[in-house]
DNA sequence: CGACAATCCTAACGATCGTTAGGTAGGAGC
DNA sequence: GCTCCTACCTAACGATCGTTAGGATTGTCG
């Protein structure tokens, strides 16, 4: 019974923004429905609670990742695991600079669902560390990776990725494809084998 | 006017928590009171506002990470490039092992800061970025780190770093030692020149 | 003993919160 | 022309918010 119109996607983009700029919890209905020239109450024609509203872009985002990371293990399946791994930060960047608002709150607003939501979503994101921790260790035991622990070096380069959506501005100096460049470079290099 | 007494320290030790766990905006004034078992009017005998708060938080951390960079600097002064970087991320990582829940809170609540404050701390913010990044264009400069772009590259860190704070448990497999060497490992690994 | 400061209490304020109930305007399809 | 659906409205609910006012208790120091 989830509605899927245009006009509920509008709304999910003007809560994402503003669950992004101010947080879910000090953006209230109202402020939603002003930003949207409507009334609070005139929300609930479309959405069955607040919480639902910041499921939807969650999940959303929540799929994406997941999404883009099975595109990337399906090219690359029977590659080493640095060309494995490579794919799968690239894939993550991607999907990043392609809605760093989206991706923001989903980082840094999940916590606020409640119960079944919030251990879903616990546990596709422990899902979604383990492809990368293990596709790392998978590239220690071959000697392709400096020896570093796989579960650091996942949540260190996971982490970082996911900050770019914390100071990313589309208007600035350099184009999401060069950053994105960059940062791929960033995160292989933090595993390279031979340093000093 | 601020009070620094005994009493004092343990509400900012009980906001802290709370404020890691579910969010300044989401944290009421009683929720705190509570976990001190006493009534939420009660706090105002020692705080002037919920704001003042998150305003000892947040500017306790920002003088923690700003004073540990001086001394690193200090400590590198006339060394190369690579040192000086390696010594400001030592001595950030350390300041989140210290206290992971207070970093967590600076790094992600700020925000709901009003006004001069919330501007201050921005600033703040920025400075402490320009000296990884001015380090780190310093290290590309004499061709001791390998060519990315420098804000880039100290974002990149800088949030990777930060991400140690919602990662981290006292409790967990390694030790904090163990932890900040290996990523100070993985963050100087990812400036390195040569790879592949 | 008495003054004082620290600490916490109860009661209440106005504002705002998420949400529900019930109604209205306008267009689409028969 | 009538019905139905979508989209919005006003009004209000009970709860909770940050905060203030004013009083009680307690231990310290003279």
């Amino acid at each position: 019974m989830i509605e899927t119109g245009a006009r509920r996607r509008e709304i999910d983009e003007v809560a994402s923004e503003l669950f992004r700029a101010n947080g879910y919890a000090a953006t209230s209905i109202r402020d939603i429905a002003r930003a949207l020239d409507m009334q609070g109450a005139s929300l609930y024609a479309h959405v069955a609670s607040k919480e639902d509203l910041l499921w939807a872009i969650v999940d959303r985002a929540a799929s994406s990742f997941e999404m883009a990371a099975d595109r990337a293990a399906d090219e690359t399946s029977g590659a080493d695991a640095v060309e494995r791994l490579a794919a799968l930060v690239e894939a993550h960047v991607e999907v990043v600079l392609a809605d760093p608002g989206r991706t923001s709150v989903f980082v840094t607003e999940w916590r606020h669902l409640s119960g079944g939501r919030r251990a879903a979503i616990a546990g596709r994101r422990d899902a979604y560390e383990a492809r990368f921790r293990e596709t790392i260790a998978d590239g220690i035991s071959i000697g392709a990776f400096g020896a570093t622990d796989a579960a650091i070096a996942a949540a260190f380069i996971l982490t970082a990725l996911n900050g770019i959506a914390t100071w990313y501005r589309p208007e600035g100096r350099l184009t999401s494809d060069r950053i994105a460049d960059h940062i791929v470079e960033l995160a292989l290099r933090s595993l390279s084998e031979d340093h000093r």
